[in-house]
DNA sequence: AGCGGCGTATTAACGACGTTAACTTAACGC
DNA sequence: GCGTTAAGTTAACGTCGTTAATACGCCGCT
């Protein structure tokens, strides 16, 4: 449980001394968090719930965040970066470039079904939203498809792979890797087989087509 | 301009005489249609909205739909049978049957591109929404995907795809398709390539995939 | 001719949401 | 002591989806 200790309405919870405000912003980004870890989706995920779980009224979230968009999207951003950090260890594991690929595949997925609601706002969301503000900044995610081309290239280099452009390739993998992802969390009604035969066959069928022959 | 005749609110439209009840319907779902059309997002597309659109007040929609996610799904129903349609007439075309299922990607990433948030609202929704509904009636979507699981079924029969399960090759198929689709939707911001670079590598390597040998 | 009933809508309202403005409370430097 | 300022609250606005109660007007019936 990562959830933190609830608070009772009835003991408001203690203001924050002098120079430690910024305290309260790792908190509201915990709850935020820890809501969408429960299963709440982005609507429950309400300025009012988050403020009411860490103990403190709705205005006082805006004095670290500027709207919701913002909130939600720091807390994805802090899970993307462990995202990144996880694909690249499951790939450095392998000498192989094309095993090193099929590693980073089954982490891509593994990952997106394992924090769903994360996934769905910063790759569900669409224009408008929190897609436009992560444009804006580096942005986690931007920073793990670079390194998936660096993988991809990886594999040109080493003959493996069709000499394409590393990006277009690149691109094709990430198109496959994200259709299964979304696919299962947002049709979760569909009668799947096992998600370990379809991550297998798309990991298997994208490889095997994109390379040399 | 597919967008019926805008209404001043001075004139507050005739009520509809007395067995003609439901001939508000369909002039709802296509004031919706058509602001979802115009690039309204899903926000956007409020009952209030609708209602003033068609020249009504909101509860009015309340007779003809149970809550705004079935007026919603019933406009995607709509267009998603036209979909099935479009996508089965591109594949007619051809009599080989990888060149069809190469035909129906190129359809598939079109049609999504052409009704971006048709297609959001049907596939990137996620659970307790729209998705539950269209998990219990047939769905137009469920029968598109049972029409390319036949094609794919007639390239395993051709002996020109690998004679895997057919249903787990075409949820491959629609991993990759629904993956670039989505992803160009939601990420606009993107330096992508050309779109019909992508579409034509990502069928590309896909098809590849799934062939014999 | 009058009248009940029902189909078609409206007006009014509830609760929840994101967000802003104005105010309070308390600790620090001088 | 006292203004300044950080940290938070209370109150409110406008929006949304949705429901309850009500009005309007045509139909068939006696």
């Amino acid at each position: 449980m990562t959830a933190p200790a609830e608070r009772s309405p009835s003991s408001p919870r203690a203001r924050l001394p002098r120079g430690q405000g910024e305290l309260l912003r790792p908190q509201i980004l915990d709850a935020a968090e820890a809501m969408l870890l429960g299963g709440a989706d982005e609507h429950a995920v309400s300025m009012r719930a988050v403020a009411e779980a860490v103990g403190v009224t709705p205005p006082a979230i805006y004095r670290h965040f500027a709207d919701k968009d913002e909130l939600l999207l720091e807390v994805c951003e802090r899970r993307f970066t462990e995202f990144d950090v996880q694909i690249e260890a499951a790939g450095a594991d392998a000498g192989d470039p094309v095993t090193a690929l099929r590693l980073r595949a089954e982490a891509y997925v593994r990952f997106g079904l394992t924090h769903p609601e994360h996934y769905r706002i910063l790759f569900l969301k669409g224009p408008g939203g929190v897609e436009r503000r992560a444009a804006e900044r580096g942005g986690a995610g931007r920073r793990a498809f670079e390194h998936l081309v660096a993988a991809v290239q990886a594999g040109i280099d080493a003959d493996r792979l069709r000499s394409d452009d590393a990006m277009v390739l690149a691109i094709s993998l990430w198109s496959a890797l994200h259709g299964l992802t979304a696919l299962l969390i947002s049709i979760p009604s569909f009668p799947w087989p096992p998600v370990e035969t379809l991550v297998a066959t798309v990991a298997d069928v994208q490889l095997r087509g994109m390379q040399r022959g």
